[in-house]
DNA sequence: CGGCCTTTCCACCTTTCGGACGATGCGGCG
DNA sequence: CGCCGCATCGTCCGAAAGGTGGAAAGGCCG
């Protein structure tokens, strides 16, 4: 019997993951939560799980703004619990794909796969295999095909503020550096992007999902 | 008794909200879509219900791109069939939400409202009452503060343009008109969104889902 | 240790954008 | 009919952005 921990802060979605795996008959539901928080506390807590389903995004659409990420409960709990993580997510973008997979996920599937596949995909979990699903093998690769993420990190953040609209000046007030610092590191990647102008940057950025 | 029909590309999703109404003594789960191709065959072919709880976005992932939006399922039924659309979707931006409102939507809950709330919502639309979750709410006034949606056709295809990173001159030529054009539109939208640059400008449009 | 990358900065120059005018023609509306 | 919004073009000018070609300091790694 495969014990199954949810954590997804949709109870709709929850209610979804529980009548599929309620609905195998070599798995079962152990436990059910909304937050990173709790999953972690139920874990410490002398909960124990063969594998944990959760859902990427914890806490995105709220006002109370990201506490814990589900990358990093990712990380915790593969560490720190031994415990396979099953990622299962509505948006499957290659940002998140590589942060779930980099965290140490054991499984990576979007919500709209079917639910024989899902059902495999834990009995793989929890038999340790590492599992992705077609589309997300098929993003994967073409993620690596493409010239991506050569980025440093300070480019990074002026990318990230070049997408949100500010100017160079602005970038420069707001990273404590002169203007010239920012126009190198911009003109660093539009060569890195491929791209021609900061939109631009900004365009490719959201469409591999640098945001 | 209410007839309810889940329309819902994501088996997940569907397999919860099935468990959410059958978890309900006065309702009851009549048909199960994953399409919207679907859902309008099986009203057409006979099939009636209280109340159509429905996923705006419909076939947004997958290579075979959009064939039949929400948006337009949600008026063909509503017009049609005389039946109480319930729009159930995972991300609210505004622009869904209106699209979906407008095409006559009966209600509109984020998939991340608790079961009691979807519950009431779904006998709320059976009854023929128009019911918006709070997040929801909150969404519309947000929007309707804001000068937003003040952009003609033609400024709203510029814009986009300009979100995807094309230059004042490729935008030009794209649209068949001079430069000094686009600039006369991009100045108009710069004026009506607030912005003081084609990024901020895309950047705002972004947040705003007018894409 | 000597490259290599990152981050920071500089100067000079060209291109592009954005603001501030104005002008035309078109279509709707009271 | 005049008025207004929309779309289309134009010019002039200053500001912002991008390209070129440097340079210096610090970290990492073989």
């Amino acid at each position: 019997m495969i014990d199954v921990v949810l954590a997804d802060d949709h109870p709709v979605v929850r209610a979804g993951l529980r009548a599929v795996v309620d609905g195998q008959p070599d798995m079962r539901v152990v436990h059910e939560t909304g937050t990173a928080e709790d999953l972690l506390a139920w874990l410490g807590g002398g909960g124990r799980a063969d594998v944990v389903l959760l859902d990427l995004r914890f806490g995105d659409a709220g006002p109370g703004r990201s506490r814990l990420g589900g990358a990093e409960a990712t990380g915790t709990v593969v560490h720190r619990h031994a415990t396979p993580v099953l990622v299962v997510t509505t948006y499957g973008t290659d940002a998140d794909i590589l942060a779930a997979v980099e965290a140490g996920a054991t499984g990576y599937l979007l919500k709209d796969a079917p639910t024989e596949e899902l059902a495999r995909a834990i009995r793989s979990a929890a038999a340790g295999e590492v599992i992705l699903g077609a589309d997300v093998q098929r993003r994967l690769l073409g993620r690596m095909r493409s010239p991506g993420e050569n980025l440093s990190a300070r480019e990074l953040e002026v990318l990230r503020l070049v997408a949100a609209g500010r100017s160079n000046d602005a970038i420069a007030r707001e990273l404590f550096v002169s203007v010239a610092t920012v126009k190198s590191h911009l003109a660093h990647i539009n060569t890195k992007l491929g791209t021609q102008s900061r939109t631009e940057a900004a365009a490719v950025a959201r469409e591999r999902g640098m945001l």
